[in-house]
DNA sequence: CGATTGAATGTTTTATATAATGCTCAGGAA
DNA sequence: TTCCTGAGCATTATATAAAACATTCAATCG
């Protein structure tokens, strides 16, 4: 949704935009700039854009759309069990968060900022990426894997939980492979949980089984 | 460690800074004033602080080491089983927080300043913190109710599964009734991936049993 | 008529001057 | 000797002026 239905003009704007972004960051990039890299006036920017603001907004839309289909990639791989698949969402956003803190200081920045500002960016983008988790969580249920009743909450708790590895602090912190010891920690944890409620299911199941048979 | 054996002039410039503290915050409260309420100079407050931030330090050590001591009050409660403490150690953190950032933002500011300048003292923290959660988990699975084998790693893990229930970036965005509920979910599944655990080992020993009788 | 311009406008950043503050230390009081 | 003082220095924060900027819109272009 974010780039395709742009017009040709609002492309060049945001790519001009984008590139000048990631080389100086918001602050250091001017109007007048980017509408010179595009042969144009200030005056013209805002026939395709509100303000400098929604410049940055789709910038970081169009980041985080990449972001996320990147995860949900892990879901279509059909060499990995359900379980294999929620470790490696994580680690993979982990991953991703990490080394764009460290290649990209000047996105994650823009990002971080933008995201205060616009909340409802933020919103919208953890729940996209819930929707993918929850996506791997019913596929688990169904293949008995895990026990998830209502994958949508159960996702949120699960993101919750790896809050701390795509938090800035963290990235200061240690080093990536630490760090990723670390959420695997969690991670194990948490997959023993659905261990543990999908053998609780199978033995209600047994039970009612027995109790009302045919 | 931190009061007790503190000089009794000390103390008083502890005393008036802290007061200032919570009132102004660090930036607008200035080592004249401080003299000024101790009756004395300037220059006597470096006999026993060597620098305002040092004294910035101190407050906060105060402050953490109060708030371990009501997660360490837990430990010792006998109405509740270790699962039960699990919990109460994650709500009452999460609790402090909370109410500390509503209504005493000085003091959360003042400490958000000081553990980015001076992370040594986070780490302290982060560890003191850590010992009273280990010691939860040795005490369960002591009792069968967990399944530990490193509490103090596991500890660590556990506090990075609940870090986002401590970080400052929530306490805008929910009410606290939403929140705990959030942080219980986390719990829940925690508790569950120990009970996983525990069931594991209950199955190894009787294995072993087995095979090694006598 | 739709698309574009660029000077005009009010706001935000930045540069600069000024005041306030943290900290030191030579000396004084106890 | 031990404890303390307060003026002085270097640094940091605040206030002010100047420049740059985002945004608008009447006028121009195709």
């Amino acid at each position: 949704m974010p780039t395709e239905n742009l017009d040709e003009t609002a492309r060049q704007i945001l790519d001009a935009a984008s590139r000048r972004f990631l080389h100086y960051g918001y602050g250091k990039t001017t109007m007048s700039e980017i509408a010179k890299d595009c042969n144009m006036s200030t005056g013209n920017l805002y026939r395709y854009f509100p303000s400098k603001l929604d410049i940055a907004e789709m910038f970081v839309r169009v980041l985080r759309r990449e972001q996320v289909a990147k995860l949900r990639a892990v879901l279509e791989r059909e060499d990995l069990t359900p379980r294999e698949k929620l470790r490696e969402f994580f680690v993979l956003k982990f991953k991703i968060a990490y080394e764009r803190f460290h290649d990209k200081p000047k996105a994650y920045e823009l990002s971080s900022e933008l995201l205060a500002s616009r909340p409802k960016v933020a919103l919208e983008w953890e729940n996209a990426e819930g929707r993918v988790l929850a996506e791997i969580l019913l596929e688990g249920d169904a293949q008995g894997a895990f026990a998830v009743e209502d994958p949508p909450h159960t996702a949120k708790i699960l993101l919750d939980a790896a809050y701390r590895f795509t938090s800035p602090a963290v990235f200061h912190e240690g080093e990536f492979d630490d760090l990723a010891m670390e959420l695997n920690g969690v991670v194990d944890l948490v997959l023993d949980g659905f261990s543990w409620r999908a053998a609780a299911r199978r033995d209600a199941d047994k039970n009612t089984a027995a109790e009302l048979p045919t």
